[in-house]
DNA sequence: TTCATCTCCAACGTAGACGTTGGTTTCAAC
DNA sequence: GTTGAAACCAACGTCTACGTTGGAGATGAA
């Protein structure tokens, strides 16, 4: 049979993908990605290095994917909203994103990976709402770094404690209208943190 | 010498409640919180029944005094501004539990260690918040269980994603001024959420 | 003093994970 | 078809954590 060394490679990244979201770093052994990768250890070792450089492979795949797919915030005040939305959605469809950001706030500290590159990218959206306001089409009673931050959290706090969220709204696994209902929320709140104050 | 229980148990609270924040249930060994406790294995079975067990009895601790800690929310926007000021500073100088509460979900599935208290203890919150909306002194155009998690969002993401916050503002670690910073943003934001706009 | 009880600990067996090694199979280049 | 390199895997030694056990030290009541 031919090698398929592509295959094997992709085969553990989607294993290792699962057992870290699920277990995170610790939690997660290298024996149990290689059973379900269906796939020796020493390839994981060879590969990839072993569990922490795996990790961080992995954290890398999704922190980069994530920053491509979702379009930059433009520089209406519903613009703003829309961009709420959109993280949403995608931080609906990608749980695996906020669990892998979580595993990494809670077992990493000094530099997190790619901290250079995530950190422009960050600074580009900062710029864009920061040229929103300058524009007077978004408020400025929030510097654009913070203003980014409070949007991440109106959008990120119902995937990143859920329990607390379930508590607090009833549901337990939330459904389509309960989501639904979330997602106007998002966006209305972003919303309004961007829109200038008439008075 | 004479026994102290008392004395051994608090000890083992203390050397555990350190080591799940830092580590979380699967990078915590019963070894080194004994070790750290100055107190043999055997007594950590004995009296809180292993790790899971053990693990719960923290985050039970440190749930409870926060809900006793932080003042319920009033009535006016001002108040609801307040109220996310003052869960700031809670959270700024008890840095254990949103770590402990980020292990909690992503550790465990099904329902949390006293799931009904502490939904009833949110539920006096959104209530409160309901009533400042019946009486027309808060925006209503969120429900005010949802407006409780906005609230909490703003208020905690700063501190659930420290390497993302990092990485926009910029600061290593936060300063004083910094953080003032970031509470006077938290404030103003939760106060115009719950502001009712004027047309 | 004695005796039952509770606190405490050293030491054990078991299990699972780690990271590596020696050797086998496949491939492609000559 | 030979040969050298790369992909692959079974098996190993080591280490660390788990949870338990048997017994020693302390206590207080009879």
């Amino acid at each position: 049979m031919a090698w398929d060394t592509e295959r094997t490679r992709r085969k553990i990244l989607d294993a290792a993908t699962d057992q870290f979201v699920a277990h995170g770093p610790h939690g997660t052994t290298i024996e149990k990605i290689a059973r379900a990768a269906g796939v020796n250890k020493e390839r994981i070792y060879n590969y990839f290095g072993g569990k922490d450089a795996l990790f961080e492979r992995v954290l890398r795949e999704h922190v980069a994917s994530a920053s491509t797919s979702v379009p930059v915030p433009s520089n209406s005040a519903r613009e703003v909203g829309a961009y709420a939305g959109d993280l949403f959605d995608y931080l609906i469809e990608h749980p695996q994103l906020m669990r892998l950001l979580q595993w990494e706030a809670l077992t990493i500290d000094g530099d997190a990976p790619d901290e250079a590159e995530r950190t422009s990218m960050y600074a580009n959206r900062t710029r864009e709402l920061g040229a929103g306001q300058k524009a007077g089409a978004l408020a400025d009673d929030f510097e654009p770094d913070v203003l980014n931050v409070l949007i991440l959290g109106i959008v990120g706090y119902w995937m990143l404690l859920p329990q607390v969220t379930r508590m607090i709204t009833g549901t337990g696994t939330p459904g389509a209208g309960e989501l639904a209902r979330r997602r106007n929320a998002v966006i209305e709140a972003a919303t309004r943190l961007a829109t200038p104050i008439r008075q």
